[in-house]
DNA sequence: TAGGATCCAGCTTTGGATCCTT
DNA sequence: AAGGATCCAAAGCTGGATCCTA
C-alpha cells in the first residue's frame, strides 16, 4: 500500500478506499502531519494530509478519487460529532449565475458521493473520527437542488447582493475570501455586471452534522 | 373622552380608536405611567399603560376591543422600528393539543385585527411611535396557519419536547415560564403525558418588524 | 489563482427566567 | 392562574479574514 517515495497507492475500489478509512478511525492527527506551529497553523493541512493517507489522486478541479466518484472531505468535530463548521463545496460562477443548471453543476458533482472523514477536536488533542461514506438519497437530492436554484434564481432576480447566508435549507452562499482583497465579476441588480468579493457554496452544520450520524437524514 | 375618575371611554368605532392611537405618537412613556424604579420595573406595565390611554374594554381571555374586533398589541422597538423581542400571542393548550383547529384557535382569533403600538427605545427615552392597524392577508393568513399546523402537527407525532423555536416561519412555540416553576402537562412521545413548561406562541420579530414597515410583507 | 480548510468578531436566536396586575 | 410584556446567558449564524499548498 506504500510505494518506495511513502506515497499510498490509489485505492483500486470503494471496499479498498473504506478499509482504509475505518483503519485511520482513532489515530492522532500528530501521526499523519506535522502539527508543530500548533493550532492556527494547520489550516487545509489536515485535509491535504487525509488525502495523502488515503491515497487521493485527483488534481484542479476534480474530485478527490475520480476513477471511484468519490470527494473527499475532512470535517472538524466535537466529541459528540457536531461540525465546529459549515462546510466549503466549491466556487460559484458568478459571472454568469444566469445560465447555471443542476444538472451539470459542480455541486451536484461533488455532492454525488462524498467520503466524510471527522476530525475530532477534544482540548489540544485531534484524532480521526469514524468515515461515512455517503450518497444523497433522492428526497436529499431535492432539498439540495431546491436550495441551488433558489440560490440562482435570487442572483439572477435582484443581483448577487440580494443573496444571504440565510437562503437555502442546507446548502448556502457564502464570502470565499481566501484572497480577502480579491474581488470577483458579478451579476448587479439590472443585469449590470459589478464588482465582489468571490462566493462559494457551503453545505450548513446542522445538514453535515446530520449525515454523520445518519446519512440518510433530513433535518 | 374623559370621564370623572380619569378613565377613557371606550372608542366608538375603528376611525375614533385610530385618532386616539395617532395622537399619542410621539408621547413620551413617562407621561402615561409612572417610569420610576427605572427599566427594569415596567414589565407589561407600558401595555397596559396603552390599554388605559386607548380604552380597552376587553377582560380576561378575550379581545382588548371586543366590539370592533380588536387586539391590542404593544411592542419594543429600536429607533429604526427593528422589534426587540417577539411578540407572544396565547398559551398553547397543550394537552390536547391534536385536536385543535386552526379555524378555532385562539391564534387566529387574536390576529385577525393587531393595532400595533411601537414603544421607541433610544437610550433612557421611550415614546410611542406610528401605530399600525393591521388584518393579516389572504396570503399572510396561509402561512400563520401553516405554521399553526406544522407545530400542532409535531407536537400529535413526537410530543411536546420534539418541539423547537426553530419551527415555523413566523410563528414559533417558546416557553412560556410566567412562573418558571410551573409545570403544565402535556403530550409525550407514545401519547403518554408529561409534565413540561407552559409554552406560548410568539411572533419572529422579522415579522412584526416587517408589519410595522409594510403591513402586507412576507419576509 | 484554485483547492482545501479554519478562525473569529459581532449579531441574532433560543430557551428559559423575571416581573407586574387583575 | 391568566394576561401582558421584558430580560438575559449561552448557543448558533453571518460575513468575512486568514492560512497553507500546488
Amino acid at each position: 500500500m506504500v510505494c518506495d517515495d511513502g506515497c499510498v497507492h490509489p485505492p483500486r475500489d470503494l471496499d479498498e478506499l473504506m478499509s482504509r478509512a475505518r483503519a485511520l478511525e482513532g489515530v492522532a492527527l500528530s501521526e499523519l502531519m506535522d502539527v508543530s506551529g500548533l493550532a492556527v497553523r494547520t489550516k487545509g493541512k489536515a485535509g491535504e494530509a487525509m488525502e495523502r493517507a488515503l491515497g487521493a489522486t485527483g488534481v484542479g478541479a476534480s474530485l478527490d478519487f475520480p476513477e471511484l466518484g468519490v470527494e473527499l472531505k475532512t470535517i472538524p468535530v466535537e466529541p459528540d460529532l457536531k461540525p465546529r463548521e459549515s462546510t466549503f463545496v466549491c466556487a460559484v460562477a458568478l459571472a454568469h449565475a444566469d445560465r447555471e443548471e443542476w444538472d451539470d453543476s459542480w455541486v451536484k458533482r461533488k455532492l454525488s458521493r462524498v467520503l466524510w472523514m471527522p476530525i475530532v477536536h477534544e482540548a489540544a488533542l485531534r484524532r480521526v473520527g469514524r468515515a461515512v461514506l455517503w450518497a444523497p438519497t433522492e428526497e436529499q437530492t431535492c432539498i439540495l437542488q431546491a436550495d441551488f436554484e433558489e440560490i440562482l434564481g435570487a442572483i439572477a432576480i435582484g443581483g448577487i447582493e440580494g443573496v444571504t447566508a440565510h437562503m437555502g435549507r442546507w446548502l448556502q452562499l457564502r464570502p470565499k475570501a481566501a484572497d480577502s482583497h480579491a474581488r470577483a465579476l458579478a451579476l448587479g441588480p439590472d443585469d449590470a455586471l459589478i464588482e465582489t468579493v468571490p462566493r462559494g457554496f457551503y453545505l450548513r452544520s446542522r445538514f453535515t452534522g446530520a449525515i454523520l450520524r445518519d446519512p440518510s437524514a433530513t433535518p
